[in-house]
DNA sequence: CTTTTCTCCTTACGACGTAAAGTGTTACCG
DNA sequence: CGGTAACACTTTACGTCGTAAGGAGAAAAG
């Protein structure tokens, strides 16, 4: 409880500032960007105390004055990185809106992928990413949808967000393979299940279906999941 | 790569018999069912290579002569336990149909949360996960949607009950908390920002709703917004 | 029978988060 | 003003992790 609390001062730069000992040189918001800027680059695993104590200065150790642990700088990294999200604008069509917004959420999970990997068991949010909901539930305020039926509606946005956002940075992934390694891998699935497209003939028609969509189909289709499930999803609104 | 083709031949049951030296005495299956209880009851974490060895009376170091690491054996467990969902039964009302399976797979990750931590960065699906895809694709086939459309609904569907489930495990979590906890943690809040309900009124007036719910109203809401959000999404199919 | 392959163990390494204790600095309070 | 408390920072250490490397013994191949 008590590094619940810790946590939420933290977040909403709430923490109360030293009165006695050695000025601190450093600040929290240094660390939090340091630490970010080691998850970009090497995920989430490469932000050890170490690592981010290395990159400024100091030892693992100090850092211990400034963050109670590990996992406490993560949730601070992860509020942070929400600032990133565009507010919505105004704009006469809402579905446009909402849809910019999801576009908006899930350009920066792109762009910080370790962001989904964070554990979602926090003591709570920060402002940043409270301010991303409080965004998208005003969008559904203001296209008057039931005030019962906004949960439904930005939890199952927020699922379609996460998962498309994973699916196109392993899209993306994907596209650094060489074509031997694709190769090499259609072989090893045909050794092991030669049965394949007896076994799983509707899923080999979308691997088909798939592949007539131009080079790296796996990208376009992720994005074409990505806004049809919105779409979908608000076409049932009204 | 040679990872990936030895957790492929894992996966599909087709990894090729010892020919010479001393006789196994324990099995792939036997390592991934102690492993899947080992994280069914301390999470993905508690699944060290020394944990497992010791339930099987064997060392880590000697789980590596069935295994080549313990990446691969999170994979194979993972797919292992895709087995429990059942599949599809013949139903004339294919909304219905697909309701359930989004059921059967969600109530998997339940009894099982920690699949959902498992990276999705995997060389590929066995047996059991693909025959819950198809599973799907097969009511969505017959149901008519068109072929170009599945992908979409299906990465909808999957989106939903995976973030659905991560909330249930969360709400259930929660409810093991006292009355205590939760005042403590509102008096924290407070204590951060007192101008909570005048920056969010959305989220405030959502939170308000919720609370003339009945007890615990935070299980109940993830409830709703699950198949909520099912009932949106095939609501515009046909 | 010798060689090769395999199961299993032992020893060890590098890495991790963080506890505990020590050193030096700054502010508080009597 | 001086002693004490709080604090920034370092050092040393601990327990734990995945797995590399090498060795011993077992079983099959040639």
């Amino acid at each position: 409880m008590e590094d619940a609390v810790r946590t939420l001062e933290l977040l909403w730069g709430k923490a109360p500032a030293p009165r006695r000992g050695p000025n601190q040189t450093l600040t929290v918001d240094q660390l939090v960007t340091t630490a970010i800027g080691i998850a970009d680059s090497a995920g989430l695993k490469g932000v050890t105390m170490r690592a981010v104590g290395n990159e400024v200065g100091r030892t693992a150790m100090s850092l211990y004055t400034y963050v109670p642990g590990r996992e406490v700088l993560i949730t601070v990294m992860h509020d942070h990185v929400h600032a990133e999200v565009p507010a919505p604008r105004k704009v006469a069509d809402w579905r446009k809106a909402v849809t910019a917004w999801c576009v908006g959420l899930r350009d920066m999970y792109v762009r910080h992928p370790w962001v989904l990997e964070v554990s979602q068991a926090r003591p709570g949010f920060g402002p940043h990413e409270q301010d991303v909901l409080e965004g998208l539930l005003r969008l559904l305020a203001r296209a008057e949808v039931p005030l019962a039926v906004r949960p439904t509606v930005t939890s199952a946005l927020y699922s379609i967000v996460r998962e498309a956002a994973k699916r196109k940075v392993e899209a993306l992934a994907e596209s650094a393979q060489s074509a031997e390694w694709w190769a090499e891998r259609g072989k090893a699935l045909q050794a092991v299940a030669p049965d394949f497209a007896e076994r799983y003939p509707e899923s080999t028609a979308i691997a088909r279906h798939q592949s007539t969509q131009g080079p790296q189909p796996w990208i376009k289709a992720a994005e074409d999941a990505f806004t049809g499930a919105i779409t979908l999803l608000l076409a049932s609104l009204e």
